[in-house]
DNA sequence: TTTTGTTGATTGACGAGTCAATAAAACTCA
DNA sequence: TGAGTTTTATTGACTCGTCAATCAACAAAA
């Protein structure tokens, strides 16, 4: 049966299956073998590729933290202006690919995680860290000196967004939390404005 | 030894020993041991005061919760004003009482316990039901209709701050958490006002 | 002698990580 | 080309540690 090549799909495999496993439980404590079951392998060979659970871990988080930076970077290409690069990067956050159920659950998990497991943290800390330069280059010009304050609210406010749709067991709703992180930004945005 | 009336003192150690335990090691892997031995007794004694693990999770969280809601009463109390009473709900929030590093923590940790055990929901979705009716409350004279949705905002902000409080690794700072609530409240009061 | 407090020792389950064994593809070189 | 060798893929069974929960036993107050 051995096919070759397998190393790639089956790190994929794995990693997706971390990511729906823990948004879908809501925890940490996913089992490798829950993890392997659902990627369709054995736990030995889950082991075998990532060499343990941490590693898979990590690779989600990644993974996670990947594509919400790609998708970032699409939006603010195609972007014009200051105003509506920072709607792009709003709207980004709330993409239908990021704001998924079990994304959005596995990202706050992915926060407990990064407060105990310092490599979790340092990747955290440079995605925040991307997100808050991004935020900052296209708030200096439209509210000069408060541009590091409101991209703090702003980023908290995502955050905290995040948080209560994961708690809330609905399906996330992107339109409505795209439109109350613009609302903010708008009342920011008038406030210097006038 | 034994003194008689041990029951109180013994669940009080143990309900924060469990706070403090969850808050410093930032995960809800704390083992009964740990929490047993915090709080200077046997793990036999915990197991036999509070009958299991998710029970003494409980009880801590309900303590953390009963103590922000009396911040937010006695704030409340005092208060004049709609705006004034506004600005009271915040300031409870981040009080020193609550905003400590290991009630920080824990914070975090019971909402992803929220996640995972029903009756951790049940009692978060009450505390954050009062919090937005204190709010819709005060803001409706203020900014009408939108009161709903200045609440959301409101709410998540607050809990998007307390996020990333908890992953920052310095001890949180309730002065600047402050300000930058109330000043999404002012820029939010100004629109509506202007 | 009943009630309340207390613990050391034990049980039983569960889960991460390892290992030895099996299989098939891909190379090697005569 | 094909026998032999290496590399890659794969798993069932096992080890070892940890931890929640229980129990039997002891101590002192009522």
């Amino acid at each position: 049966m051995p096919k070759l090549g397998m190393e790639p799909i089956r790190k994929a495999a794995l990693v997706n299956a971390t990511i729906v496993e823990v948004g879908r439980t809501g925890s940490l404590d996913v089992t490798v073998s829950q993890i392997a079951k659902r990627a369709g392998m054995s736990t030995a060979l889950a082991h075998h590729y990532f060499g343990g659970k941490e590693a898979m871990f990590l690779a989600a988080m990644r993974h996670v933290l990947s594509i919400y930076g790609a998708e970032v970077r699409g939006a603010l290409a195609v972007a014009e202006g200051a105003e509506g690069r920072l709607q792009a990067i709003v709207r980004a956050s709330f993409s239908p690919a990021n704001f998924r159920r079990e994304v959005v659950g596995a990202w706050l998990n992915f926060y407990v995680l990064a407060q105990t497991v310092p490599a979790a943290r340092r990747l955290l800390a440079v995605y925040q860290g991307r997100l808050r330069s991004n935020l900052i280059a296209c708030l200096r010009p439209l509210v000069g000196p408060r541009a590091g304050d409101v991209a703090k609210g702003l980023g908290a406010l995502i955050d905290g967004v995040y948080l209560r749709e994961a708690l809330s067991g609905r399906a996330p709703d992107g339109q409505s939390s795209i439109a109350l992180v613009l609302e903010y930004l708008a009342a920011e945005l008038e406030r210097t404005g006038k």
